[in-house]
DNA sequence: CAGTTACGCTACGGGTCGTAGCGTAAGGAC
DNA sequence: GTCCTTACGCTACGACCCGTAGCGTAACTG
């Protein structure tokens, strides 16, 4: 997925390696989990995919781009399953999501370049299409689900549709990463519960767990 | 704030220089603002400080920790108001997290630490200490408040209120750090408000916003 | 075949790291 | 005041990583 100019479909001369594409970023990720982002060097990529370290830079910037991409192929295994109540697909999603966060390759670099790109405009632009976009996708799905089930009502304005989609979506994604990567404590299940419980009912009725399950979302859980 | 030994009060020798720890953070900062992060190095504080860089390493591991210490004291801005409604406290001290996200110091270095500290236990000890702990103190003064308004009701289980007080923090916090840095929105007035509502009734009623403002949360916002 | 592009390899200047060593400065104990 | 102890400034150093230039070779196109 490195930036290629989106030229000419055809072109002459030697053509590049997909297999080498492919090797680059499987080192990416195993350097990550041995060394960590700080200590993940071009160099020991380049030596763990059996390649020249001039080929990393002809295909990428630099370190954050070369990690951006090798990490976001791992957030295609997140998918909204279809568990019949929107309480349940919204708390199956928050453990995937946990899940991934949980690996050292993702655990130890989001934040990294998240912080990276708060300097790199071009960086936040990839880390949006590559692995945001990924995740944004859960909650439009998620909302659709939840319409056609009438647990949520449709909203009638596109524009303050969207706007609640991103408020819901920082809300879901922060709080999970919050909770393991600062609190650094674990996303477990009943953590999962706690939490959909808070985000559909709000905190009065989380309050009273056992009290206002009766209603619409905290059913099967 | 450097992590001194808590070993004899009164030790023989020349006392370590308080001028030069203020003036160390100080210049900390003004690099962080200027460099960012990821070019921030430990010669040039030392040159803004007017500090040999021998005497950085005689006080702090390294990059990580003299950057924690130095936004620390940010954080003790943070301050919980007492507007009269839970939702009013919650607003404001959402608005106030936000400007300190914004500030370029903690912008650039809050997630960078965060991330070197998923391989470090004693740094993330030191970001728990110095920063989390500061900001959850609004999260259990605030909900003190609310209880005595009648907001919110009394929790009996000692355990489950601090387990739900950790969630509602991380919800928070997690929200709003996901809003600023991640999806690299402005979390304004509109945002705080209709994240409020969100946190204090849940998904359901924050479809509608204008509709269930009579109950307890959306007064005077 | 020639033309074009990718690759591997080596080498390089430039920068940062973290530490060692030394002489000097600034306090406390007496 | 005179020791004693610790902190400071300064210089120098090896080690490491960065990002690039140069060159010969490999692979694919027409």
């Amino acid at each position: 997925m490195p930036s290629r100019p989106p030229a000419e479909p055809t072109r002459s001369g030697r053509p590049r390696s997909a297999a080498a594409d492919a090797a680059i970023l499987e080192a990416t990720r195993a350097s990550l989990v041995d060394l960590g982002w700080s200590k993940l060097t071009m160099g020991d990529v380049a030596t763990r995919a059996g390649v020249a370290k001039t080929t990393l830079y002809r295909r990428w910037a630099g370190k954050n781009e070369l990690v951006v991409d090798a990490v976001a192929v791992l957030f295609d295994e997140l998918e909204l399953p279809n568990l019949g109540s929107l309480a349940a697909d919204v708390q199956a999603v928050v453990l995937q999501f946990a899940a991934l966060l949980e690996r050292p390759e993702t655990k130890t670099s989001l934040m990294a370049v998240v912080a990276e790109s708060t300097r790199d405009e071009a960086l936040r632009g990839r880390i949006r299409d590559s692995i945001v976009a990924r995740q944004k996708r859960l909650v439009l799905r998620g909302r659709e689900r939840a319409q056609d089930r009438g647990e949520l009502p449709a909203e009638p304005d596109p524009a303050m549709a969207a706007r609640t989609a991103d408020l819901v979506f920082d809300v879901i994604a922060g709080a999970v990463v919050h909770r393991a990567l600062v609190s650094a404590e674990p996303v477990d299940t009943d953590w999962a519960r706690r939490f959909t419980l808070l985000l559909l009912s709000g905190l009065g009725a989380a309050a009273q767990p056992a009290l206002t399950t009766g209603q619409k979302p905290g059913g099967s859980v």
